[in-house]
DNA sequence: TTGAAAGCGCTAACAT
DNA sequence: ATGTTAGCGCTTTCAA
């Protein structure tokens, strides 16, 4: 401790009278040590205040118990739920490298590669824009890969995919606004690079053309999924349009709808009804209540958590999996005014969550 | 290629017909390599698919471009824009390992340590419970600490300490909530092993006390800071205490606080008053729309990534910093109604933000 | 049950 | 301008 030197293995062994690899064996549970030598051992390492060195170790063994994880929008709650849920999953065997790319591309391929240079064990992407064939030639097939929405099929076998069924949910939700007798039903679609945008905007076309309405392109928009942004386009769309509901590509974006319908002195859901996805909790927040399509946020984190998990100890597991979702039916469509028990259940159903 | 083997310098070597000095030169853009040199390397690293591998380099240079991010709650707003701003500054120089708590003191003990094992460059803690002089303990002098929240001064030169200015806005909170007529004015505060709910309580006593309000002790609970929990807290508080006014810990318990209130049928802010700390962007889009102290959290998430940046490229700093919060009057409080076109201004300026 | 030696992939002196 | 050598701190054969 004299030179405030890190301790290293020999010091300890040193100290202890024996050799470096008895040290070793006492730090990685060896079976086969005296409980006396252990005593030494363990005696030295706290008089030298030793700390094992993870990179020399993961240098040797090849294994860093690191696992990399890329999100597009961490301050978007549903990714920070769901980041929660992973690492919950995750601690005490594997530490998270978090990057955010901000919805960019070239962000997330140079965090894909930092992590792939940092020679994670695994990695875990958040909806990507590259594509899986592009994908696989960058990772490769060492490390166990999961992705949530991938357009692909998985390709190498260490790759899982989930994807969350972003057809029906957007299929329900529009439909759920034609039924409430909205006729001129806009969509505010998000960033047309990731494959989620692309079939929320298909579902909802299926759901217009099944119902016989029409789907002109100009009642369509895409922008990036912030709530600003959104509630800017949607200004302009309501406008110009006229649209009498707008199924939004997810719950931020949906209430910067609601914020833009305020701002126009529109109520909604009587001028506008307006539909969301994710139904993170400000979708239960907000005035009025967000009618939206429920993805378990938390559980998918830790499902990723559990996947990585499972093809890291070896464990074969499905490796495309669809993550259901659920129309959660509020306030925010006209013809659909809840109950006053139904918002006393809502209410008490917030009042009960653990977080 | 051919067994699927990761290449390394060597193979780059061997491909270029040169020393694995002059790949190393040349990947750190050492000055003195000839063009053709150059070229040919950077050949032979693409035919190869050579990836520098990080763990090595580290272990040699003793930097591993990595830092550690410890946070009480991931799925709290507050802490995930604060990360994303955090993120957003070191972004390209440095990768974070994220590590979340549970608001548990074990595993931000746990947390710390391994963040110390993988040799970080720097490690930022929000939040913490372990106190300042056990953390230098723990952490030593060897790598810039950032704490934000932290009791004590700054105890090793190379430790910064962030304090946002608690006591200012717990007082103006409370001196608020008492202007506006509330008398019996309760607290939910947080955890009471972090400083920062100690501070607020203190300024919420300090207000009170410079009114001549009394400040009984059956009107201070303190709880878990999540939405659930406070709304829980709060229907006992109310039920058993019947306050006019409740000063939280922060936005989410406010929230929680509405719930409650809500589910008594009672009116905020007629029949109670209410405000929270943060301004996390829910604060404004809850109904009513919640007075609170406005803490600049992206601002604040990257001046932790600047200071700890300036300490890694060893310039100094100030040591000490007081964070500036700013009370954000809206509606959860009696005699504040918000003018029509107060409400306009802050839906524009909802509207207008780049996030 | 413990020790000695080799080497993981890289950088940093020092030669050349 | 490029090559040689040593060694970062650890695990892993293999021998004792």
């Amino acid at each position: 401790m004299s030179k405030k030197r890190i301790a290293t293995m020999s010091d300890v062994a040193a100290h202890a009278g024996v050799s470096i690899k008895t040290v070793s064996n006492v730090i990685n549970d060896w079976p086969y040590v005296t409980d006396e030598t252990r005593q030494k051992v363990q005696q030295a390492i706290e008089t030298v205040g030793y700390r094992p060195n993870h990179l020399a170790r993961s240098l040797v063994t090849g294994k860093t118990h690191s696992i990399g994880v890329v999100v597009p929008d961490l301050s978007n709650p549903f990714f920070s739920t769901a980041l929660r849920g992973c690492e919950d999953l995750l601690f005490g065997d594997y530490n998270l490298f978090v990057c955010n790319t901000n919805e960019d591309l070239a962000r997330e391929q140079q965090s894909i590669a930092d992590l792939l240079s940092r020679s994670v064990d695994g990695l875990i992407l958040w909806g990507t824009r590259i594509g899986g064939e592009q994908l696989a030639n960058l990772v490769g097939d060492a490390i166990p890969l999961v992705t949530v929405e991938l357009s692909d099929e998985p390709i190498s076998p260490n790759h899982i995919n989930i994807n969350v069924d972003n057809l029906t949910g957007a299929r329900l939700a529009t439909e759920h606004l034609i039924a409430s007798g909205h006729k001129r039903i806009a969509h505010v679609a998000g960033p047309m690079d990731r494959i989620t945008s692309r079939l929320r905007q298909q579902g909802y076309q299926q759901a217009l053309t099944q119902a016989g309405l029409p789907c002109p392109e100009c009642l369509v928009t895409s922008t990036r999924p912030s709530l600003g942004e959104a509630a800017r386009t949607v200004l302009t769309l309501l406008e110009e349009q006229k649209p009498d509901a707008i199924f939004c590509f997810n719950d931020l974006m949906a209430i910067g709808t609601l914020l833009a319908a305020r701002r126009l002195n529109l109520r909604v859901p009587d001028d506008l009804g307006v539909v969301g996805f994710d139904d993170i909790p400000m979708a239960s927040l907000v005035n009025p209540l967000l009618t939206t399509v429920r993805i378990a946020q938390y559980q998918l984190g830790r499902l990723c958590g559990e996947l990585m998990g499972a093809r890291l100890r070896g464990e074969a597991t499905d490796r495309q999996i669809l993550f259901p979702v659920e129309l959660v039916v509020r306030e925010s469509c006209s013809a659909h005014a809840m109950t006053h028990a139904e918002r006393i259940a809502l209410l008490d159903s917030l009042i009960a969550t653990r977080y």
